[in-house]
Order: C-alpha cells, then sequence, then structure tokens
DNA sequence: CATATCGGCAACCTCCTGGTTGCCCTTTAC
DNA sequence: GTAAAGGGCAACCAGGAGGTTGCCGATATG
C-alpha cells in the first residue's frame, strides 16, 4: 500500500509539514514542481545560499518523501514526488470536516 | 479582503506550515478544530507537558494565525481558526496543478 | 478576608537547524 | 592525462526552538 511505504519512511504530517515549514525549501520544491528533476549544482546557481546548504536542504525534502533522488554519473537527480501530498490534502480535510461538522451542529442546535 | 488580514498578521505558507510541523501543536490543533473554545489549563490538563510549555505553542499557532485567544475574567480561551487552511489548500492546489500540467505536457509529448 | 486557580514574565538549559568552510573523491571534458 | 565540475563528509558556529523552573499579579471561591 502506499501509505505504508511512506510510513516505512517515518514520514508523518508533522514530518512533512516541518519539512515544508521553510522558505528555501518551499521554493526548492516548488521549482522542482514542474516534473523536470534538476541536479543540486543546477539548483544551487539560482539561490544565495552554499551547495552545502541546499543539499541538505534537499535531504530533509527527501525524508519527507517529498522529492527523491538518483545519482546519475557524477550528478544526483532529484525529482518531486507528489505522494506526501496526498496525505497532507487528508489532514486538511479530516480537519476541515470536524470543523464544518462542529458548525452544522451549533446552526441546527441555535435553530432548534 | 480575507488574505489581507492575514497576510497583515505575516502569516506565509512557510509560517504556517512551520506552525503545523510539530506534534503537539498538531495535537492542540486538532483537539481544537471541534470548534469549542478551551483555556490554556485545559489544554494542558491532558499533556505530560507543562503549562508554560503549552503556552508557548499557543503563542506560535496564534501568530500563524490557526488559533485566536480571548482573555475572559482570569482565563484565556483559544479557538480554532479555519481561514489559513484555505491559504494552505490553495498552495497544495497550486504545487498539484503544476504537477498535473507537467504530466499532461508528457503525456502529449510521448503520444506525438 | 484567605486561599486556590489561571496565567504572564523572565531566566535558563539543551538540542536542533540553517548555514558556513575546508578537504577530498569521482566523473566528465579538453 | 590534466583540469574542471559535481558532490560527499566532517567540523564548526550562531541562533532559535522546545522545554523547565521560579515567581508574581489578578481573578474566583469558600
Amino acid at each position: 500500500m502506499l501509505s505504508d511505504r511512506i510510513a516505512a519512511h517515518g514520514a508523518n504530517p508533522a514530518m512533512i509539514f516541518a519539512a515544508l515549514g521553510d522558505r528555501t525549501r518551499l521554493s526548492l520544491l516548488t521549482r522542482l514542481s514542474d516534473g523536470q528533476a534538476r541536479s543540486i549544482a543546477g539548483l544551487s546557481a539560482d539561490t544565495d545560499i552554499t551547495r552545502q546548504a541546499v543539499t541538505k536542504h534537499l535531504r530533509v525534502l527527501e525524508e519527507a518523501g517529498l522529492v527523491k533522488s538518483m545519482r546519475i554519473g557524477r550528478e544526483s537527480q532529484f525529482a518531486f514526488k507528489p505522494e506526501p501530498f496526498v496525505e497532507l490534502r487528508a489532514y486538511l480535510d479530516s480537519v476541515s470536516r470536524q470543523w464544518d461538522d462542529a458548525l452544522s451542529r451549533l446552526r441546527t442546535f441555535v435553530e432548534d
């Protein structure tokens, strides 16, 4: 099952949220979300931080399952992985649903 | 406008994600998402951390706009605020859309 | 009024995070 | 084969995050 592989990677919602909770990582991920895999050097070119810093961010994204990497020759290519977004949306939906239910209960109570 | 008030509070997506990127805060928020406002003492009762720690987490959630507080007598009540969830969902959607577009472009390219 | 309850403030501690630098190994390019 | 490019590893650093304790002010409660 899909969620098993995610869980096996240890990526709970909090981990995924935490991985997204950084401007730099968010921008890296947004850039990768066009489906094109990019090398570390390629991703570092447009930023003002070091290649090493970019590498660390990419590792965080990878451990959260938001990105996958593969070594090709001397470069390692990083690619977007959409699966955790499903997880996240499910979480947001569950919270929103509980909220909406509370609202509608309140409404029926008031209307009584 | 709604997003203005959010922006005025300084809550960009990264901030909101960061606020959600902690197990304790996530659980506090989930508990509050039933629509019932709770006092700090009430929220601290079910946790194993200090009331002070809970207070700090609540402040983080409040600055991210995920929660609002009001002082009533000697207690301060914290209540769930759904607005940032809209913001978040919009962000997730934008990334997903870009991803889907990339996929469909790839598909038409392959089919050519 | 005396006392418990609720909560703010401040200091402090530890560990993690984001970032840097230096060095070295491997792979490509000339 | 030599040089340049890509990237890993490790050490290091400053600051922030999560948490604690101690104390004190204000509000309810008997």
